[in-house]
DNA sequence: AGAAATGATGGAAGCGCTTACATTTTTGAG
DNA sequence: CTCAAAAATGTAAGCGCTTCCATCATTTCT
């Protein structure tokens, strides 16, 4: 059944249902009803292609992910499907890795399929922050960055100002009588390069020895814990992830010590640990939302800002308390 | 640019590129090089819609997933993807939420646009098992349910064996002393109501009580257990899912109790928490593999099982060991 | 009342690709 | 060489919808 069908039995022209279809046109009230009556009565939904290749469009937004099985981008994928679904958006989903070049193929794959534009979440950047494939992509269609900003046309920025955060952190921990903090963090994503930028700024004169980049994992943190604290002991953790927080505390838990902690993204794991951890929380319902708001107002043409950001606030647990 | 550009420079027909850029027919080597150097040249990509028109398909796979921020669901959907992508397929989630209307509202969006199959993930029924949704949409495209299986005709199943898992669970703690098994299980999707089977089965004459249904929370989990355990002492803990199991511990060591526990999926938690959980391994990778040959295969016309099932195995951890 | 503006509807040309069928070229057996 | 069969290529008719432009029916204004 197609659009043709429809306007036969209602004795109308393809153009007529077509308007009725796309809601807005001029059509009598009276037309309006009789065709959407025979539109219910068959059931009739219009063909997807047909109308894509009409309007350029299929109402589809790219998710280009570095990783969903992260408990954090999980939920940033699901808050976002989400309110795209309230503006009749469907979400394509595409995992990169690592690796530049699945961020590479991903991205092609995004654009071979015509999204209306593309939300990134994770880092999509290769080694040495290399973008030119975003620059490229930009051209074709809107980027939104999680977290991430670009300085170029097309591309806007949704964050938490994780730099500060990080800022906020040192300082409580040394006012708490920390002095030497020790930093766990991994990868060298632009959202990581911030809070480390947060941390740098915010300790001023440390020992380099303090920053340990480690994997993603309990047990690298873990072992990357006991070895940093062999070599120069720490009296405070700081870490860019929930995960890295708990595994540095572990190991020090195993050596009788229970050192002021704080993680960051205050995600699930921070509650289940024990102790609980005390935690950073970044927003990251509201840079969902405001990043959905932003997409479709970029897509309706509107003059909107290219780079937003949000302050994060803590979550105080057991592991480490202000007062 | 289109591929009637590239057919005038190429000095051949439309119909010629199109079979360079479909592969397969038969084109001379001289003309298919020809016509693939000025397609790489230009950057040439074929419109999505247009070829969506004439094939009928844009070759996409739905996930209609209940909710990606569940760690479990999240590493399949990260999983799926992933095999996808190998199969030149792209993924459109729909994350339904636990309404019935909202899991209809994702199956017509997908449907809308024009999937190829669809992957349930999680469970799409509603109250009652109502599946009249799945049904009709059945009749459009394939679904493939993961932990599911529906006998109806397009429906194919690819399920871990949780009953016979959650049969072994028991007897386990039966064979370390434990005759009062608490089980504590949330929601009823298929997938649950297995499990809780399994352990009916095992249990065989167990007090009522013992079953315990709660959000799948950690705060819930806790109190559930607490006031269970004024109500009916346990000795014994199983949990239709890893959180439960660790809040139902959690509650018992505040008591000074260190019970037999074992949880369910072996998911992340499981050995983040203090002390590890012992969890049941799900196979979860084998599961989505195995799902998206499927549905290739489906989709290639192939004759392939309505329903097949893989075996579950446990990952011993602090909470209880098998000797 | 007649002209002009306004509103509703229809006709038909795309949108860019696929593919059945027609046509031309090549191949090789006799 | 000749000619039929096979291979390569071209022609053009869709696929189903959108939308510009034309047409016809109402109003509104003078």
């Amino acid at each position: 059944m197609n659009i043709y069908d429809i306007a036969q039995a209602a004795g109308v022209s393809t153009a007529t249902v077509s308007r009725v279809l796309s809601g807005s046109d001029k059509v009598s009230p009276q037309t309006r009803e009789k065709v959407q009556s025979i539109i219910d009565k068959n059931g009739f939904v219009p063909n997807a292609f047909a109308q894509g290749l009409g309007l350029g469009s299929i109402k589809l937004i790219g998710l280009l992910c570095t990783d969903v099985s992260d408990a954090f981008f999980a939920k940033a994928v699901s808050s976002i499907e989400q309110q795209l679904r309230q503006y009749d958006l469907a979400a394509v989903l595409c995992c990169t890795g690592e690796e530049l070049s699945g961020k590479k193929q991903s991205l092609e794959l995004l654009l071979s399929k015509k999204v209306d534009a593309i939300i990134l979440i994770g880092s999509p950047m290769g080694a040495g922050n290399e973008n030119s494939h975003l620059v490229e992509a930009a051209k074709q269609c809107p980027l939104i960055g999680l977290n991430l900003h670009l300085d170029i046309p097309g591309f806007y920025g949704v964050l938490s100002d994780q730099e500060q955060a990080m800022r906020e952190n040192v300082a409580h921990l040394q006012k708490a009588g920390c002095n030497k903090i020790a930093y766990f963090y991994d990868g060298d994503s632009p959202a990581n390069q911030a809070k480390l930028v947060g941390y740098r700024k915010a300790a001023k004169d440390f020992d380099e020895r303090l920053l340990v980049q480690t994997k993603k994992d309990l047990d690298a943190a873990m072992e990357a814990a006991d070895s940093l604290f062999d070599d120069c002991p720490f009296d405070g953790i700081l870490a860019s992830e929930d995960i890295l927080a708990i595994g540095a505390y572990k190991a020090m838990a195993a050596r009788g010590l229970s050192l002021p902690t704080i993680g960051f993204n205050n995600s699930v794991v921070a509650r289940c640990a024990t102790p609980s951890l005390t935690s950073m929380e970044n927003m990251l319902d509201s840079l969902c939302t405001i990043a959905v708001t932003q997409l479709v107002d970029v897509l309706n043409g509107k003059n909107v800002p290219r780079k937003i950001s949000i302050a994060c606030h803590l979550v105080e647990r057991e592991t480490f308390r202000l007062t």
